[in-house]
RNA sequence: GCGGGUGUAGUUUAGUGGCAAAACACCACUCUUCCAAAGUGGUUUCGACGGUUCGAUUCCGUCCACCCGCACCA
């Protein structure tokens, strides 16, 4: 009997296996831990590699279209200014400490009540189609109330991001009604900025990338005169990016620093895109099966039209069903030709290719899939975590911890172990193993405690694998050894060809 | 950023204004012929800072972190 712990439990239980099994520390724990970063140990390390390599090698290596860069973290600050981020990723938010209300300082607008030429108080409105005529209602109605006779002004109406800060206190919360509980509007730009050389002013300004999209297109021109690629193709990467997330949340799902794999795949202008969108969210949503995440778990989430950014022709998300909801994995978006235009716009430098056929020069349109290596690490840290109930030959019931891993990420691949530890013919003949398996992959010797013991704490690693050394090992013909398998605990015997086969098999 | 909750060992949790504990884990030794065996010994803890107090892990304050909800997530 299987058993799964209670979804409000699971991030909490995954959590705590993580930390005791050296998949994912807390940043900078002994200084009471830092918000937003996350450490990986010796364990998520190897996990993370595996699920970055797996990606690499399908998606470059193994593909005739697709070449791998790796562009600088801190790229020209003209980049951000070009791909919209300076000016699209500042939201400046306003709050209303009463009502806990959140506006967007933009669409919240204000007016002087102006009676005589003299200043009696504010209205304000959230923005609407007739925000003018609400806010002059409202001008109107606060003349009423308040008695005052004379002459009103038609309202001047102005933003919260350009109201003075002896204003605030006096322009009522639309919530409310009520003037002294609204904020100062603040700048949410989620780049993190830094200063690159000795000076700090305005000048050295630079920024750690939000995306690592950027560098492809940056790039474009340089990996189409430097290597032998033809539309339609790809420039692929991984890297770190950086957020200035305002409210991390859900363990590593939303970080600040976060690693993503992207790819940037240009088509010719003409090529049905729609079609080529579609193409590469099949492929995704493939591969992510085929580094283990159960496809009951997978859905995809098309944007509707009317909230897609301008130059979007469409943004399908591969959602994953976490313990704590339905959640964006993979974005595949196609982005027409607006990125290599901004840049050619921006630097001067056109980004064009020539077309043979009819002899003229255009802008490839791009179809980009993004996905987060942690997002993909806790997700099949989510789909692999079990508890079951396991029963001994004695009838009792125990609780068996245990991450199904597909072979191709496991962190362990086999772990090598020798039935006791005393008998050096054992001991002799697991090393030797050991030694020959660890030149070709991750592999564990584990010579502590009983064999039980050793099985149950590769279980928690998600170790695939277990190969005991056993007495007919050694003493029979044939140099057999256990074969233990994790997901079903069955044990059969096998040869040292066996092994090196079935590991060439899953391990790819 | 707001509201609520929570911080004690690697993990899960007891407990106290006066020597800080248990289980599991981990390490060592003995033992052990296939699913968290047994014995002995051992390492490790009150999130940080400040205040009250003769004395604070405990009470108070501030901060930090984590969880839940709201908001946010070009």
């Amino acid at each position: 009997m299987s058993t799964t712990p209670a979804p409000e439990n699971q991030m909490e239980a995954i959590v705590s296996l993580a930390k005791r099994r050296g998949f994912v520390y807390p940043s900078s724990e002994i200084y009471g831990g830092f918000n937003g970063f996350f450490d990986y140990g010796p364990l998520g390390v190897e996990l993370k590699k595996n699920i970055r390599d797996c990606w690499w090698n399908d998606m470059v290596r193994r593909r005739d279209d697709v070449v791998g860069i790796e562009t600088s973290i801190i790229m020209h600050p003209k980049v951000w200014e070009a791909s919209g981020h300076v000016a699209g990723f500042t939201d400046p938010l306003v709050d209303c400490k009463v009502s806990k209300q959140r506006y967007r300082a933009d669409q919240l607008f204000f007016a002087p009540v102006v009676i005589d030429g003299k200043t009696v108080g504010y209205v304000s409105a959230l923005e609407s189609e007739k925000t003018a005529e609400d806010l002059q209602a409202a001008a109107e109605s606060f003349k009423r109330k308040k008695g005052i006779q004379g002459t009103l002004l038609p309202v001047a109406i102005r933003d919260m991001t350009e109201a003075q800060p002896d204003e605030i206190a006096l322009i009522p919360s639309p919530a409310t009604g009520e003037p002294g509980s609204l904020t100062e509007p603040r700048s949410f730009n989620m780049m993190f900025q830094t200063n690159v050389g000795a000076m700090t002013d305005g000048s050295s300004v630079a920024y750690l990338r939000p995306e690592t999209a950027q560098g492809m297109f940056v790039d474009f021109k340089n990996v189409i005169d430097t290597t032998r690629v033809k539309l339609p193709f790809g420039i692929a990467q991984i890297g770190k990016s950086f957020r200035n997330e305002i409210t991390p949340r859900n363990y590593i799902f939303r970080s600040r620093e976060f690693e993503q794999m992207e790819m940037e795949y240009f088509i010719h202008e003409d090529a049905d895109w729609s079609q080529c969108h579609q193409e590469w969210i099949e492929w995704c949503r493939q591969w992510l099966i085929s580094v283990g995440l159960p496809e009951s778990h997978l859905s995809l989430y098309a944007h509707p039209k009317e909230k897609l950014a301008f130059y979007s022709r469409g943004t399908v998300d591969i959602m994953f069903k976490y313990p704590f909801g339905v959640q964006e994995l993979w974005g595949i978006a196609a982005r027409g030709s607006y990125d290599l235009t901004q840049h050619a716009n921006a630097s001067g430098k056109p980004q064009e290719i020539f077309d043979e056929t009819t002899k003229k020069k255009f802008v490839p349109h791009v179809i980009e899939p993004a996905v987060g290596v942690d997002r993909i690490f806790l997700a099949v840290l989510c789909a692999g975590y079990a508890e079951e109930d396991v029963t001994d030959e004695k009838g009792n019931v125990e609780k068996r911890t245990v991450l199904r891993l597909s072979p191709r990420i496991a962190p362990v691949k086999v772990a090598i172990l020798p039935l006791l530890k005393n008998k050096e013919a054992l001991t002799n003949r697991a090393k030797a193993l050991y030694t020959k398996l660890k030149r070709n992959y991750a592999v564990q010797y584990d010579d502590g405690g009983a064999i039980g013991k050793r099985y149950r704490r590769q279980d928690e690693a998600g170790t695939p694998w277990c190969v005991t050394i056993d007495f007919d090992t050694v003493e029979k013909e044939g140099d057999t050894f256990t074969l233990r398998e994790r997901d079903s605990m069955a044990q059969r015997r096998i040869t040292e060809t066996e092994l090196l086969a079935l590991l060439a098999e899953h391990v790819y």
